[in-house]
DNA sequence: CGCGCTTTTTTTGTATACAGAACCCCTCTA
DNA sequence: TAGAGGGGTTCTGTATACAAAAAAAGCGCG
């Protein structure tokens, strides 16, 4: 119940997805029980229209799942569930790098993504990486995929890899955070800049082959990383979404 | 305007979507102009609430486009974006054959795919193939696709395949009508029949690159299906979607 | 004491009312 | 004549009321 007074410009109905879904991955709602408009309602702050419009998106988003007799429960996934949404994304992003390099870019276009790679390889220069900036790369990762599926030129394209990215725990940075605690954390970082480099020049070379089936390598590094933190049993706790997997929240 | 009186048992938020969805689909609303609630109201005889759901639900379809100043549009769509479109289902199809292939089938698995694959072959043995032919091809064919995603046994990938297929233009069995009036017909469809049967031999031998590989080949068979009709100028009106595509109907 | 049925209560789905914003058209001015 | 401004109209976003269906509680019966 902290007020936010600060979204007096937004709709109503974004208000309600935001402060719901923040609930769900925070562990407020618990995955498998159904979710009451009327808790909602008053969640939201707002009335039931919008948090049923909300409910809608949200389950499209992937976060709920409709009941049968009516209304929506939390979704949850199984670890399999975690690892082929990553799949998943590795295989659409794969799609967009290959058109990006068989339709060919221009310099203009690749430019800001040089500039998004200089910028992470001096957050990942120094032998100890600071909590802040992983929270940094974070950020500059998104980018760097935003950009990326965006040089595919294609609408269709971007579309689906926005929405095979949209559940938190199959996004880019996903496992990210849940990495900054282990002692692989700078070498997985390291590997991941490689791929990233290592697309760009396949892109500008337009090597589809090599430019797809290195996207895809590159979003297994998150399916590592998610079985790195599981065994290390800790980490999780820095990913919201984990509260959604079934193996570790609830067993 | 006709009042369908046997949809008095499912939900008012589905009908107006089935209206509408069929209203768009034949036509009856011009891509990129505003689709007014109101309007869609009366069209599908209930009230605004269910029409506002039925209209984010085909929003998410992909279908209708939000207007940044409020409500709806539909969606335009390029050539382009059509055969980018097919493209990603085809890899997403791609995906599920390949995860099939490598985390191998039962022969129960794949029994009823085996059955569907006769029941086509009964339908393309004849020289020529009728209209009503083609009508039960694209039934098979939708069921074979649907079985095939299922194959993987990864709800992730099942989902995203889906939303992949949803698009009219872009689902398996898109232009297939479409080329029943072209005199390669039934060439067309005798690949498509050796891509199916190659697709499960791969699966069944656990070749996960083949199987991949031969459903985007596959898919591209749509892409071709949608040149030859562009070209031959006519069949065009059997694919539903047509109305949606930019260079043909408006240009 | 447990199980099933009935009744009550809650919850969802739908309709509708209202307010504010966007859009359109008309008019006025340069 | 073209462009800008204003008033009216229409439309969307939101809230709320109501009814039907589902869930829960209470009751009786075995």
């Amino acid at each position: 119940m902290p007020e936010r007074e600060t979204d007096r410009s937004i709709s109503q109905t974004v208000r309600a997805q935001l402060t719901l879904r923040d609930l769900i991955l925070t562990g407020g709602l618990r995955p498998g029980e159904r979710i009451s408009e009327l808790q909602a309602v008053e969640a939201a702050g707002v009335s039931r229209t919008p948090v049923r419009m909300a409910l809608v998106r949200l389950e499209e988003e992937g976060l709920l799942e409709a009941i049968p007799s009516g209304g929506f429960m939390v979704k949850s996934f199984s670890e399999r569930d975690v690892l082929d949404s990553i799949e998943v994304r590795g295989t659409m992003e794969g799609l967009a790098a290959r058109l990006a390099a068989e339709r060919g870019v221009s310099v203009r276009d690749t430019e800001p993504m040089r500039e998004c790679l200089a910028q992470i390889d001096e957050l990942i220069a120094p032998a100890e990486i600071s909590f802040d900036a992983f929270s940094a790369y974070v950020a500059l990762n998104a980018r760097f995929h935003a950009l990326l599926a965006e040089l595919s030129r294609s609408p269709p394209v971007i579309r689906q890899v926005d929405r095979a990215s949209a559940l938190p725990f199959a996004s880019p940075s996903g496992f990210v955070m849940a990495q900054s605690a282990l002692p692989e954390a700078r070498h997985i970082l390291v590997v991941a800049q490689e791929h990233h480099r290592i697309v760009l020049d396949a892109i500008e070379n337009r090597e589809g082959a090599r430019a797809e089936s290195i996207m895809r390598e590159h979003a297994r590094l998150a399916a590592r990383n998610l079985r790195l933190a599981v065994k290390a049993r800790g980490p999780m706790d820095l990913v919201p979404a984990a509260v959604l997997i079934k193996t570790m929240s609830s067993n």
